[in-house]
This record gives structure tokens, C-alpha cells and sequence, in this order.
DNA sequence: AATCTTTATGTAAATCCTGACATATGGTAC
DNA sequence: GTACCATATGTCAGGATTTACATAAAGATT
């Protein structure tokens, strides 16, 4: 079973969805840190029904062409639960952006200056966007989110590993970019 | 060209190594944010040198296997210089851990406690390894790190990546764990 | 009338990446 | 003496992922 499956099952575990509305889901919060395209996801669905772990019944639709609306077994589910706490492989980071920094002393400071601000710029919007959403989140989920149990505490939880993230790449933009226009770095540590 | 390649020049930007050296660079700063196996260093060096980013000497030895010795070549230099400051496209994340944190409300409280305890744990003794490099790196390389334009302050910049990567990594992951044993998540925010 | 967007599901080619296989030398540990 | 480890360079199979190709129907826009 591949990481893609388990992302797609736990969709499924929380409503019964088609490929076509999975590949909308991926843009919530189960896509920050896992998503695919809708190319990866209508094999990986055939792949999952195979193996037991959902099954999908045709809806015939007029004025719109006709769906497949999956759902997750018992088995399905069994193999998520079990997985949800299982400890996960360490995989290697792949950032672009870090990397180009372990090379940032051949380039022009003011190039290098205006990147990592837009870059900061880039986070700063998304920590905005996020923080929206987890307003919204603590209006619309007051009581759920007082249990760990439920599915909006999970949804809440991912969020805020989105805005931990999301801040802390933008404060070290800011101070990547601080540091080169300062042409200085011990300083501002 | 391929990110990895960029890799590649990016340490061959600062001293001539074979690709044996090259895959143990990558345990380094370097490898932090982006790595790779033997097994696609190999074939890209010989794909860099098609395109006459870099080359090699033979380098006969008595008493070890003969190595490849890459350099940089004028093209790959200036090739990396425009790489270095040109935005990065943005790829999806992939987090294993926090897709996990997405089905979270289907696991056992005490074995989500355990897991995200020793998630804590893992990038606490991370960061404490990022640590003391840091601290080696600020005795020995003091006063190279004042100008932003030496591979020392480069590499220290992509250490204070790990770091702060690392500080709020931990501490998402304490923040679920006392909310799981708390049963509570607003209390914490 | 023509084009664009949304809904809806698929396939195919190419690339990226991991893990395993393969070989060779010399030193060290048992 | 034998097994393992570090040095040293490669290939290959398979899986994961992206981009592009492909089709179709209805509604909105120009």
C-alpha cells in the first residue's frame, strides 16, 4: 500500500467521494503536505478497490456526465487505523529553495536579497491564507475542537503544522534576506 | 537540467571530489534540504559532463580503486550563478507525519501520545546534532561568516535551516502529543 | 457561433528516485 | 583464514510522480 492510498482512504474514512471530488479534497488541509493529480489518483483508486480497501457504486447524472462514488470496507478502514500510528520512514527533505542556499555566495547580494524577500512574501501570504482558515476553523468547530476524537481536531491539527511551517520559513527568509543586505550574518543571531 | 544537478556543481563550485566523495557530501549541509544515492550521482556526472558542466581526471591509486575526480567548468559555474537567485517552482510537500495527523481522530489516544513523542524526540536529537555543529562552526569559521559571500556563511545559512526547521518541527509535535493526552486542543493555543 | 470553464474519467510517456545487484582492492577484527 | 568494512564505480528493475494527451456534456461568456 503506497502513502497516496492511505491520503485517499482518509478522505474516504470522513465521506464517500469520487475521484473527481478527491482531487478537489487534495487542495484542503490533507493536500498541504501530501497531494496528487487527478492522473495519479483514478489508477491509485483502481489499485485500492483491488485490494479490498474501498468500493465505488456508478451514479448515473443527467445534464452532467456520470460518476463513480467511492466508499472505504471495513478493511479499509482497519488498515488506516492501523497505519495512523504506525512510525513513519524518514524521508529525505527535497527544498529548492535551501539548497540554492547552500550556493547563495556566488550570487549577486541584490539578487539574492530580492529572492529570499519574495520568497518571504510567498510564506507570509500563505501563513495569511492558513490563518483565515483556522479563524474560521474556531468559529465554525468551537465544540469539536475540544476533542482529540474528532475529525475537525484532525483537520485543525494539520492546519496548524501548515501555519508552524508556513511561519517558520518565513522568518528565515526574512532573515536570509536581512543578512545579505546587512552583508553581515552573526549579527541579527 | 535537473535540481540534483545543480546539487552536484553546488559542491563541485567549491572543490574538485569523485563521486564517492560527492555521495558522502551529502550526509553534509548540502544534504540537509536535498540528497541522492550513489545511484543517480553516478549516472548525472556523466550526464553534467555530456553537457559540459563538468570534467574529470582519472586519478590512478595504488592500494584503492582508481577514482573520477570532477571539476567545475566555466559553463557550469555561470550555469549555477543564474540557477542560485531565479525563484524556485513550488512543489508540494510531502509529510508523512502530518498526513497521519489528518486521520489522527481514528487512532488509539495513547499510541497517537506515543508516536508524536517519539516524532518529538527524533527532531529534539536532531536538532541537538544541528547544534553543535553550529557551535563548531561559529568557533572555527567567526570571522568568515561576517561576509555573506564566502561557502562558509552559505553553509552556516542552510544550518540555521535545519535548525529552525527542526525547533518548530519539535514543537508541533509536543503540541499534539499534550493535546492528545489532554484530550483538549484549544486550551494550548 | 465560437470559446472557455466546470464537471467527469481515464491513458501514456518521461523523469525521478530507491533498493538491489555487481565488482574490485586492501585493511582490520575475530 | 575469514568475514566485514571503507574505498571506488557502476547498472537495473520497479515504483512514484508529473505533464501531456484524450474524450464528453452542459453552461457561461464573448
Amino acid at each position: 500500500m503506497t502513502t497516496l492510498g492511505y491520503a485517499i482512504l482518509g478522505l474516504l474514512s470522513r465521506e464517500d467521494l469520487s475521484g473527481y471530488d478527491l482531487t478537489q479534497r487534495m487542495k484542503g488541509p490533507v493536500g498541504y503536505f501530501w497531494s496528487a493529480r487527478h492522473s495519479q489518483i483514478y489508477p491509485e483508486l483502481a489499485k485500492l478497490e483491488d485490494g479490498g480497501y474501498v468500493t465505488h457504486r456508478v451514479i448515473e447524472q443527467k445534464e452532467r456526465p456520470d460518476k463513480k462514488v467511492y466508499g472505504i470496507t471495513d478493511e479499509g478502514l482497519e488498515a488506516l487505523k492501523i497505519w495512523v500510528t504506525q512510525p513513519p520512514i524518514p524521508r529525505p527533505i527535497r527544498d529548492e529553495l535551501t539548497l540554492k542556499t547552500y550556493s547563495v555566495w556566488l550570487a549577486d547580494p541584490e539578487e539574492a536579497t530580492r529572492l529570499f524577500r519574495e520568497e518571504e512574501l510567498r510564506h507570509e501570504e500563505q501563513l495569511a491564507h492558513y490563518g483565515e482558515i483556522r479563524a474560521w476553523m474556531e468559529r465554525e468547530w468551537r465544540e469539536d475542537l475540544t476533542s482529540t476524537d474528532s475529525p475537525e481536531f484532525a483537520s485543525y491539527a494539520t492546519l496548524m503544522r501548515g501555519i508552524s511551517y508556513e511561519r517558520e520559513y518565513a522568518e528565515w527568509c526574512r532573515w536570509m534576506a536581512d543578512s545579505i543586505e546587512g552583508g553581515k550574518s552573526l549579527e541579527t543571531t
